[in-house]
DNA sequence: ATTACATTGCTTGCCGGCAGGCAATAAAGG
DNA sequence: CCTTTATTGCCTGCCGGCAAGCAATGTAAT
């Protein structure tokens, strides 16, 4: 068992974190979460839209929505899966994976160019944890939904 | 240079991260920010509320509408600085001081509980990289402001 | 087979809460 | 004066969530 004040630390520079990173711009007019979830779409192909909320952890109210506005500018598209006519595979059209690079460059250059000022061990430190941090999200997710 | 894919991981993971967390409850009715702050309060004694808008990361008209809150419910109080009577101090109260006890508790109850789950090199990976995590946070105020 | 009912996946309207931000104000300092 | 510090009013945007609805599917009874 971890003990109290190490975990508060770390929600407490996990908030922060995403504040600044929220903060800073997406470019071509996206949402925090519209970038996020486009990124998934365009990374793991095509997905139905429960699978997609798993994934990303957001409402599935709030997904609909959004999945809709990525459609509405073409940055998505929504196709009915045959053997199923309920569930919408998403996929990312060619413009949707242009504008996901780019959005990506813009979103982690601020962060790149922290790391870079960074001790070489830190940074080391924290890819290292990488893995292990998204094992944690995921091990989230799971218990308290 | 890290490059671009690992920067993209690392925010996704941040924001996804975040989103669980926040979505556990404070107890006490508090707001994440409104915790998050009282915290730092307690954690760093008597603060103005620059230096604290500054250590948070937190809008100051945000801020001072949280210490407003605070103050309603008697978890800080506000004293005038004698030696410069335009900054006010906080400080958390006693009951301050035992609410954010409990909301420690319980708000890393739920980490605390995945953290146990996972395999004990990532839970020492993730401790080790946060001081490195701080770090980050702290760039990433000072360059973006 | 046809009908009836229940379930699942997604969508939409509506509302609420949290947080950021601009502008105006007041008070204190230099 | 001009700047700094805090507060307040007002507006905006993002996100969550309930509830209702629709279409497709599954299941069971007659």
């Amino acid at each position: 068992m971890t003990d109290t004040e190490t975990l508060s630390r770390l929600r407490g520079v996990i908030s922060r974190l995403a504040r600044e990173l929220n903060a800073t711009a997406t470019g071509e007019g996206l949402t925090p979460t519209q970038a996020s979830v486009l990124g998934l779409i365009a990374f793991r192909g095509p997905l139905g839209l429960t699978e997609l909320a798993q994934l990303e952890g957001v409402n599935p109210t709030m997904l609909s929505r959004v999945v809709g506005r990525l459609t509405e500018l073409a940055l998505i598209q929504r196709d009915p899966n045959p053997e199923d006519l309920r569930v919408i595979q998403v996929e990312a059209t060619e413009a949707g994976r242009e504008v996901h690079e780019r959005v990506k460059l813009l979103r982690t250059e601020a962060i790149g160019a922290c790391l870079d000022e960074l001790p070489d061990k830190s940074v080391r430190q924290i890819i290292d944890a990488l893995p292990a941090l998204e094992e944690l999200a995921l091990a989230l997710r799971a218990t308290h939904s």
